[in-house]
DNA sequence: AAAACGGGGGC
DNA sequence: GCCCCAGTTTT
């Protein structure tokens, strides 16, 4: 199965890979990010996050803005003022708590305020290059319309997901599922008539095919 | 015009 | 478990 989504996905031209290709390293900066793309679709952020580093690229730089010129440079993305917020007490935290450095195990980034699995794991695996499983709402999706997982809960599919898939690929695996999802078997109308794994699928019949 | 989209906190 | 946060894209 795997296999045959990273077949898949080797032809599609997707701008998430793009983003891992060019490979964003800086734990604060995967983090920040992280939090400005929060319930917003990547290509709806209109270049908030260049914006915003282009003002402030270290958490101590960063714990200097006031919430007004974060949201100011953020805007126009979704949920600014949270967004602000949880970006200038984040960046606070981690200096006064941890010295500057983003903390890079997952336990300890939950700790955070505004720090979910989802971007825990991102950080963990593109910032510190650590083994995560980074469910966000394609994975869990795709997971579930195939029947490799079955539950409503996106911390269980990353329980489940870190049970059934091999370990050995886990950065390329993370990111093959999100450009599936985007790509290929997206949230409404999945293009299920270019899917290589469409004869697996749990939703063969049920959802409409394009 | 209306619905879909997508994480986490507070309660 | 339910509600809140704010914008763009798709139908």
């Amino acid at each position: 199965m795997i296999g045959l989504v990273r077949r898949q996905v080797r032809e599609l031209h997707v701008p998430w890979l793009e983003a891992m290709a060019r490979g964003e390293r800086d734990p604060f900066k995967v983090l920040i990010s992280c939090i400005l793309s929060l319930r917003t679709q990547d290509r709806t952020t209109g270049g908030a996050s260049e914006r915003l580093f282009a003002l402030a690229s270290t958490p101590e730089e960063m714990a200097s803005l006031t919430v007004e010129e974060i949201q100011e440079a953020i805007y126009p993305v979704g949920f600014y003022k949270v967004k602000a917020e949880r970006i200038r007490s984040l960046s606070r935290t981690i200096v006064e708590r941890y010295h500057g450095r983003v903390p890079d195990s997952i336990d300890e980034l939950l700790r955070l305020k505004g720090v979910g699995r989802k971007t825990a794991n991102l950080v963990v695996t593109l910032g510190w290059n650590k083994y995560g499983i980074c469910v966000d709402t394609h994975v869990h999706r795709i997971t579930n319309r195939w029947g490799y997982v079955k539950t409503r809960d996106p911390e269980k599919t990353e329980a489940a997901l870190r049970e059934k898939l091999p370990k050995r690929y886990w950065r390329e695996i993370n990111g093959l599922l999100v450009a599936f999802g985007q790509g290929i078997c997206r949230p409404q109308s999945p293009l299920c008539s270019r899917c290589r794994i469409r004869d697996y699928c749990d939703r063969v019949g049920v959802v409409r095919h394009r």
